[in-house]
DNA sequence: AGCATCCGTGTTATCGCTAACATAAAAAGC
DNA sequence: GCTTTTTATGTTAGCGATAACACGGATGCT
């Protein structure tokens, strides 16, 4: 209170002397070190309590070499399994007790990659989560990093770093097997885009499941948006192969398809089924509601942690499976007549 | 390369070795001091390129006391807006040279708040933005961080907290005008959570231009799901009050209301004219496609960057006045016949 | 009883950097 | 040409924590 102090907040030097110790027994038990007398432990809280005490982290961190932060470099943000992936993985870093520094890389531009990875390597994170970005960029991460443990969320395989997501491949499967127990002979699959890991794991997951069938394959090339769906759904001629089904890679490409159709007159379910993929919030209302494919975000943020904290603590994981997305039928599908 | 080398990575020794200086002129020259001969900024720029140093930042900030973190508490980052206002700080945040420790806060849970802030207060972060979080939380940060710049994106005013966002009001305003210049006098507004600050704003907005024009409110208590949109147009009775339009306080809502609409055979926008707020994605693909207003999220995320580092750097930020959202006009909305 | 062991705590060194002061050489002023 | 200033660099101290070692006193074992 005295005109003479400063505004500099307590360490652990005035914790000490408050409570009538030597700093490194406040350090003990800050953390927890065993062989504390309990009436020790005591005063020390009291005293930190009292001076509203935190420890520095910079400090801790200079001297433990361990920043307790975790680098969660990420694609596209406004899609929406990215958005979801990203906020769980934040939240379960924060459970863990590691702070997550986040750096949205724009997949488009490989040239802006060095930057953000640049960016984070001067912080020192302790391990880095790779979300929805381009193999390219996974690499140039693994690079700037070789010491440090890397777990990509449905990213492309890379050496050295443990890959978590979603089973895409077994989901186009569900998907497109939905549509082959209903009836159906010609399925069109709308992909996404080429570059996509996860497009491509759908597109091969459709492709065996059409194969499995002895079915035609049938794919129009897309990309993860409302707009492509539209444009692709009013070019489309569904009479050219009696298609009467149709798998788009994602809900997006389902919305605008619908649109089309809804302005071509094609009836969804009469004439066409359509089954999307994520369940975004708004697939319900749509015009028919969709039937889609659903996946956990949480779970996957909490493996992904999980696995991350594994190897930063240099064990090695075991490898995981794929979670597996949940079929969710509404009335965009519909038993073929 | 050997053996008895440590992992260890470079430090400013072992540059200032390299490059025949003393570890001072390395310094120098990483922070851009004046007074350095160009022959010897080459120097040292070759030995720590060639040593792939990289400074400590937990070294720097013990040292200087400035961590070059920023904490972002965020609210419900399922939702559009507080999504894309997050995303928009972030990158600026990094562009401005500024780490970004994201801590998303459950809104409903007041319990977490204080875990959540005190998880940031660890880390010593320069600043705070408070993004789409209620008056308490911010009050909360507040109070925790007594000499900490803090700006809010989309909260209520809260004293010391310097506050931006969106002009909801006037964006209400303009969506109700809109409204009224098709010629409509009964106008329904559908608003959001009542405890939700821009929900407020988006009402008084309505109720200006409704009163301004001499018409009668019509108020339904929403939120801001798709559902509750839904709910409210199963049970919404037009002839009543004869609405001819409706104005929602989001896209969400308006797009739960078209489905409900559409299943009651009452057609949009022949029978109702229909105008969102925040222009999702989705929204062009609609059916019918919704009239709806939209926000810039990247002018205001640099904006609110902009006025925290005005705030940390000592600077009092002059008020700024919220952004202005514009009219899209889509096909949801109808001259009234 | 005498020695080893453990418990509880204190002392000193160290992490990698910047601030503040010190100093030698070069430039400028009279 | 000699002091004064400026330029370019070096030296020392300290930020706030943990690690490693030291050490007195209590306890256990023979």
């Amino acid at each position: 209170m005295l005109a003479s102090e400063k505004a500099r907040s307590a360490n652990i030097y005035d914790v000490a002397k408050l409570a009538g110790v030597s700093h490194q027994t406040v350090s003990r038990v800050l953390n927890n070190h065993a062989s504390i007398k309990p009436a020790t432990r005591a005063k020390v809280e009291a005293a930190a309590a009292e001076l509203n005490y935190r420890p520095s982290m910079a400090a801790r961190t200079l001297v433990t070499n361990r920043s307790k932060m975790l680098g969660l470099l990420v694609g596209d943000t406004s899609l929406y399994g990215p958005a979801g992936w990203l906020h769980a993985v934040e939240r379960h870093a924060r459970l863990a007790g590691y702070y997550a520094i986040t750096v949205a890389l724009k997949n488009e531009d490989p040239d802006s990659w060095a930057d953000a990875i640049e960016h984070l390597r001067r912080i020192g994170v302790e391990g880095l989560v790779c979300i929805a970005i381009k193999k390219g960029a996974v690499e140039l991460a693994a690079a700037a990093y070789p010491n440090t443990p890397i777990v990509g969320v449905d990213t492309e395989e890379v050496a050295g770093v443990t890959t978590v997501g979603i089973d895409n491949e077994a989901g186009a499967r569900m998907a497109t097997g939905h549509l082959i127990e209903l009836g159906h002979k010609n399925i069109l699959h709308i992909s996404g885009p080429a570059d996509s890991i996860e497009a491509n794991a759908r597109l091969d997951g459709y492709n065996q499941a059409i194969t499995e069938h002895g079915l035609k394959s049938h794919v129009l090339q897309g990309d993860w948006s409302a707009e492509t769906g539209f444009k692709l759904g009013v070019d489309l001629n569904l009479n050219i192969d009696k298609i009467s089904a149709i798998f788009t890679a994602n809900d997006h490409l389902a919305l605008g398809l619908m649109k089309a159709l809804r302005l071509k007159s094609i009836a969804v379910p009469d004439q066409v089924s359509i089954v999307g993929f994520d369940d975004i919030p708004e697939s319900p209302y749509f015009d028919p509601p969709l039937t889609t494919m659903v996946q956990e975000f949480n779970r996957l943020g909490e493996t992904a942690v999980e696995l991350l904290i594994y190897k930063i603590n240099g064990l090695k994981p075991s490898k995981t499976s794929g979670m597996l997305p949940k079929l969710v039928v509404r009335e965009s599908t519909k038993r073929l007549k």
